[in-house]
DNA sequence: ACTAGCCAGATTGGATCCAATATGACAAGA
DNA sequence: TCTTGTCATATTGGATCCAATCTGGCTAGT
């Protein structure tokens, strides 16, 4: 085969919808037109149908009925909640995830934060800082837990690179320190210190990311 | 017009859906043919298939390609994290709401509370205990805190009926005695100990949950 | 000149038809 | 009798066509 087609044409739209989305080519507040993304994809308007009513239901995109498919703008509470959110979630992730992880797990968590500290670009960084979480979470084998996690790194990604783009550069030193206490802790199998860094480590960034409100447009 | 057709048809679909699965007309595990659907409900088989995708992303049915839509069977150790959840959320809905919440709002929540005191059937206990909880989230605006706690009353929905038809009855005085005291907590204002109230009532159900293996069907 | 109403184009929602795949029964051989 | 392969049927996935609704521009009237 040429292709694999791997799962339904629908899925393979909504997933190319999606990183579309939170790489940023999809803007908040942008139109997304039917015909186009069926024609730039592949494939007839019905797949794309359902493709944005499943983003619809993970809250990528919002659908009024009539006038079409829009990427959702976050307010600035919104947001601040989703951190919360992630301050409550996350560890519950990783005390369930960390006695699972083998020794090559965390090699492999330890190789990405090298390749954090060794610098890169906004848009590397934005995908290496989600490996690295994910990874730590990678123990946590909850449908429903981890997808409610995925659906708040997804809501919030654009945020977290407009932020990244105008202030991230110079705090680039606390994200690697708070990341390698984080992963000690988890080498230690102390799980209470485990939480504490990482939910400061969502905390502070919540708190640095609501100081910047041009971020938020509307 | 004979029906008003709120909103669009998939929607209604989707709801129809939805109501038919939380209230055990569709149980874990039972098959959904779009074509049945299609004629139970009113139209093609299109609108039911983009309800389908829907319901799949919030976690109501799970699609296997070309062999159609299941009510997903849950097992204990997915319950039980859904509840730890919910003990992490839900406090904190709890506190974001509790500041916006009337006189009305409080009173609406104490003529909730005595209906349930009154007595009522296992149906009624379920629906009235979910609309107590969440009319004392209700002053909370932040869609996706209130979207992700909808979906996991949604997904444990099947299970805490299982439980209360075979045990709930003789524990009834438990939920009327920590709702009463989480209802006093916020109406004293005390945040801290209402999310106490709550998450320790979250955190018992929890635990009466999971010593009932029999609940959990594979 | 400005506003209100209307009409045409564009876009989404729904129905029907066709193709692809899974399911289950039945027959043939060991 | 049990297993295995094959084929008919049922069911889902996708494409095309038609209807309903929104958007923007234009005209007419004040």
């Amino acid at each position: 085969m040429t292709e694999p087609t791997a799962g339904a044409a629908s899925a393979r739209i909504a997933d190319a919808l999606r990183v579309d989305i939170l790489e940023g080519v999809l803007a908040p507040g942008e139109r997304i037109r039917q015909e186009e993304v069926a024609e730039r994809l592949g494939g007839s308007r019905l797949p794309v149908r359902e493709a944005l009513r499943v983003l619809a239901a993970e809250g990528l995109v919002e659908l009024e009925p009539h006038k079409g498919a829009r990427v959702p703008h976050l307010d600035r509470d919104e947001v601040e909640v989703l951190y919360r959110m992630r301050e409550r979630l996350e560890p519950l992730a990783l005390q369930l995830s960390r006695p699972n992880l083998s020794d090559l797990d965390l090699a492999e968590i330890n190789r990405i934060q090298q390749r954090i500290e060794e610098g890169v670009s906004v848009p590397e960084f934005l995908h290496l800082d989600r490996e690295f979480h994910m990874a730590t979470y990678s123990g946590c084998r909850t449908d429903h837990l981890m997808s409610t996690i995925d659906r708040m790194w997804n809501a919030t990604q654009h945020y977290r690179r407009a932020f990244m783009e105008l202030a991230g550069a110079g705090r680039q030193w606390i994200v690697n320190a708070e990341h390698r206490l984080l992963l000690d802790a988890i080498q230690r199998a102390d799980d209470d210190d485990a939480e504490r860094y990482l939910s400061g480590h969502i905390r502070r960034t919540r708190k640095e990311l609501i100081t910047h409100p041009e971020i938020f447009g509307a």
